[in-house]
DNA sequence: TTGAAAGCGCTAACAT
DNA sequence: ATGTTAGCGCTTTCAA
């Protein structure tokens, strides 16, 4: 492993001081060094592969660009990805890297974990859950700008966590636009299966469909309110419970809790010889990569809007840590809802006449 | 942001020097200070809530404890997560976090962004791939210790690159076993689907089935012996075209060439009236989560080592970090080859009689 | 225009 | 058993 060359031995090379080198190249140099000299000073560090030590920049500069990030789970899930994603690309963008470090599920490992992020003097903090839900804020995230995707602090959370910006899906426009869909198709008979019990999404998005229908005017009937569930086999069993009986007398369109529901749906559709979207339309909601395209037919879903959550998280703290760049807006509202597009694609159409 | 506590703070609250600090935060007091004097700094350490500044630390230690992982995709997918978690798990274990980095998919980005996380101190790297294939080393990972994870150097990368440990996975066995499981099932009529033509593993796969039939006395059927792809629908085309005629005159059992080619197997299935594992057995490669064990019926696979590969990754390079901690086999291989093991779920059985 | 010097927070050899 | 000192690689006054 070839030693690194510092400053000094560029110093020497060009036959300068090494203030003059650090000026250069910081751009700081206009007006003090010859422009020639500066050229030259630029040339041996190029020739010698010259590479500042960012470590030893970030301590004399009390400033490492480096924002952490945590997630609730294993860092990987595709969910959590794509929240790191956006705010990755965001980070980069401004010059910043990111140090992803996750609490393997166990909540009592957030602090100990945010701490070890600002030992290596991370300058901002983001916390990210792979499911919308709430989340016990620590202390740590106090000390330094920090944001939440995709989640909101519990109310036993320290008092400031409340002014923590937090930016989550839009779940009730979501899960309307996704029964106004149906209704536009002409869709009247609309079943809808409710996701996990545990997940605040779940609810909201149930109260998005009831207020959709009756904004339509049309009835919605209990017996097609059910539980189904985040996974495909509890949600695959309510689709067939639902789907038993002649055509007439059951729904033609399924909103699902979430996409891997919605594969359930198809799935128990295809077994009961019910065709989709001839005879029956399915919505999913996530937009689960991987999943909601490569169903057969490709599934019409609503998209979560992951990379965005990260973006503006990663971009309110970055705004708070450089304020001239990004002027923040005057009073940051704490909470912004983030728009869930529809992604319309095969697994609908209008119903049966 | 409130500052942070100084040892040199810590060392004035209780009285001592900040060299005494630092003896008895690292373990090396003993013998020099009495115990009750440790005692009282450990105390007033806590106390004050002092945090060593791991930048420091690195810096005059010349040790960051960071390993950089890239990626040649954007970090967030779920086959590189897993990856991804593996190495991570293993450098926490020895008190080493990671920094990771992706290429976002444009090789020419490889060299700077090593270089960036050198510059950031990391003491070893490692390159991981969405899929298996070859890659071109890039210098930079010459210059620390370093290691692949699912794929291996291209021939035009700088020759010491084939010393660099490579962790793949063992696909030759991985076909095979998925290829005797069927065999031992009691099919006979067994169809291959290959995957894209870009990827090593698709070719690897289709030997291992070639010659497991061989091995079993069995015929390959060239008409079944078919391009399905890596994605759902061209699988789903393919594999129609397979099954289409009696019942007595097509496969008992479909070999696809990864999980989301046997999704739209079993879905082809399903629309032809195909019951699956009844009438037809399909086993899947990949174990692709949120996938395989998702579908209904789950699908029988065969899982990549994933988080293996990056373990193995991990430990490489941290051996050769720390010597006498992990001592290193004599004569690393350098190229290691991880079991990829049969999963069975539900879309396998015997053959219908 | 340049160079010397201080200091970011830490560790370790050395002197006391 | 304790304190002093030098230095990791860098930036930034300040004096020359």
């Amino acid at each position: 492993m070839g030693r690194r060359i510092t400053a000094l031995e560029v110093a020497k090379e060009a036959g300068v001081s090494r203030s003059a080198v650090s000026l250069v190249l910081n751009g700081r140099a206009d007006g003090f060094l010859a422009k020639d000299t500066q050229e030259r000073i630029r040339e041996v560090a190029d020739r010698l592969g010259y590479r500042p030590n960012l470590l030893a920049q970030s301590l004399r500069n009390q400033r490492s660009k480096v924002i952490g990030i945590m997630s609730d789970r294993a860092v990987g899930g595709a969910f959590d990805g794509a929240i790191i994603a956006g705010a990755d690309a965001v980070a980069r963008e401004a010059g910043f890297m990111t140090l992803a470090a996750d609490t393997g599920g166990e909540p009592e490992k957030a602090e100990p974990v945010a701490r070890l992020l600002l030992d290596r003097a991370v300058e901002g903090l983001i916390y990210l859950t792979v499911g919308l839900h709430e989340t016990r804020v620590v202390d740590s995230f106090l000390r330094v700008p920090a944001a939440l995707a995709n989640c909101y602090p519990t109310a036993d959370s320290p008092a400031a966590a409340s002014l923590l910006p937090v930016f989550i899906p839009d779940e009730p426009t979501g899960g309307r636009v996704a029964a106004e869909h149906l209704i536009a198709l002409g869709h009247r008979r609309i079943a809808f299966l409710r996701g996990d019990d545990d997940s605040p999404a779940s609810f909201l998005r149930e109260d998005a469909f009831r207020a959709a229908m009756g904004n339509a005017g049309l009835p919605v009937r209990e017996e097609w309110v059910r539980h189904g569930g985040f996974r495909t086999r509890p949600a695959y069993a309510a689709a067939t419970a639902v789907l038993e009986g002649p055509a007439d007398r059951r729904p033609t369109a399924i909103l699902a809790g979430n996409d891997r529901a919605a594969v359930g749906v198809i799935l128990a559709a295809a077994n009961l010889g019910i065709s989709v979207p001839a005879d029956l339309s399915v919505v999913g909601y996530d937009d689960e990569a991987a999943l909601a395209d490569l169903m057969v037919p490709a599934l019409t879903t609503v998209a979560l809007p992951l990379q965005e959550m990260g973006r503006r998280a990663m971009a309110s703290v970055l705004a708070r840590l450089e304020p001239e760049a990004a002027p923040a807006p005057t009073s940051p509202p704490a909470q912004v809802l983030l728009p869930c597009p529809l992604v319309e694609r095969e697994s609908t159409a209008p119903p049966p006449t």
